[in-house]
DNA sequence: CATATAAGTCAATATGGCTGACGTAAAATC
DNA sequence: GATTTTACGTCAGCCATATTGACTTATATG
């Protein structure tokens, strides 16, 4: 650590010419920067949801519903990965505060259409804001080579394929 | 959602040639591709961490301890950005249970310094092997460009500098 | 009509953060 | 040498978010 002022603790195994080891330094790194990017990444993110009384779950709530309007509950839940109880805690303080309304289903009248009300959006677009601006920074930074590769290693990490569709190129500036 | 089955609800919005809305859907693909890659790549941790009843807490504390070993507790503090409290119960935890080792520092005899037992170490390879078979997975599918990209990417996401210095290319850390 | 599904709820439990207050040992400073 | 600061640990309590399991209600569907 640059941090650690103490005794001999040698830090990281020292560069070798063997390409195995190298290969393996290199995944440890991007373990590493996943970790540090993605702390920062919901850092930005994080301090707004104080101001509402709101955590990572309300956001992620949020994101899903403003990415997909009129969504069922059930297809949030396929999304997040979580029980319909851990759900319902924050999906019910979202309606309750406004932020999110709900509307039967009109062919299936026992689904809850999700959607954003005014407020919601106005939340919703202050949260992506932040983290689009912290990408934005990255993005400029760097070429469009360089965001085509990172979009290419994330989908790779993405294990599962229903995931991976959501990202069929639309329209990327060019390529 | 393509798990949703439900009435009119759009999906993402659609594809426009204003390049503005290019920029923006990118940019809110990446918050969404960033989502869902995390998900996986803790995940695959999650499950072997669930053998030895740890959890995330823990997994982050050994995988520091064995990326710096002899670091300090303070340092590892200032790394995961947590209280002294909360990685007290992890940290004592992974000692009490022969995962960590601490040791008096020679200089300065108040720290404790921390490395991975035998056992620690053995965890530490079955967790990071599987995340670097997640990468090593990814990044075979694409090219070394592509690497170099999502490498430059993440190095733009973190704020920190201190946190960017551990990864100057191609040694790790030192200093 | 019977069964399955979508949603919501109650209750209990676990994890991992947090704050605040304190204690001890050792180092650093006046 | 006395005082202050630092490194570490610990007690106690709070909060957010996740879990499992059991159960209800409304609605859809065979």
């Amino acid at each position: 650590m640059a941090d650690v002022k103490s005794p001999p603790h040698g830090g990281p195994t020292k560069f070798t010419a063997n390409p195995l080891f190298l290969r393996d330094e290199e995944l440890r790194q991007a373990i590493e920067m996943l970790f540090f990017a993605y702390r920062d990444f919901t850092g930005v993110a994080d301090e707004i949801l104080g101001d509402y009384g709101f955590g990572r779950a309300h956001h992620r709530a949020i994101y899903f519903i403003s990415r997909h309007p009129g969504m069922t509950v059930s297809g949030l839940l396929r999304i997040l990965r979580i029980t319909k109880q851990s759900l319902n805690r924050v999906l019910s303080q979202l309606v309750e505060e406004g932020y999110v309304s709900q509307q039967k289903g009109v062919q299936d009248r026992r689904q809850r259409l999700l959607r954003l009300t005014d407020k919601g959006r106005a939340l919703e677009e202050r949260l992506s804001a932040a983290q689009r601006a912290l990408i934005a920074g990255a993005y400029r930074e760097v070429g469009a080579d360089a965001v085509e590769g990172f979009r290419k290693v994330l989908l790779g990490i993405m294990g599962n394929e229903e995931d991976r569709e959501r990202f069929e190129r639309p329209a990327p500036p060019r390529r």
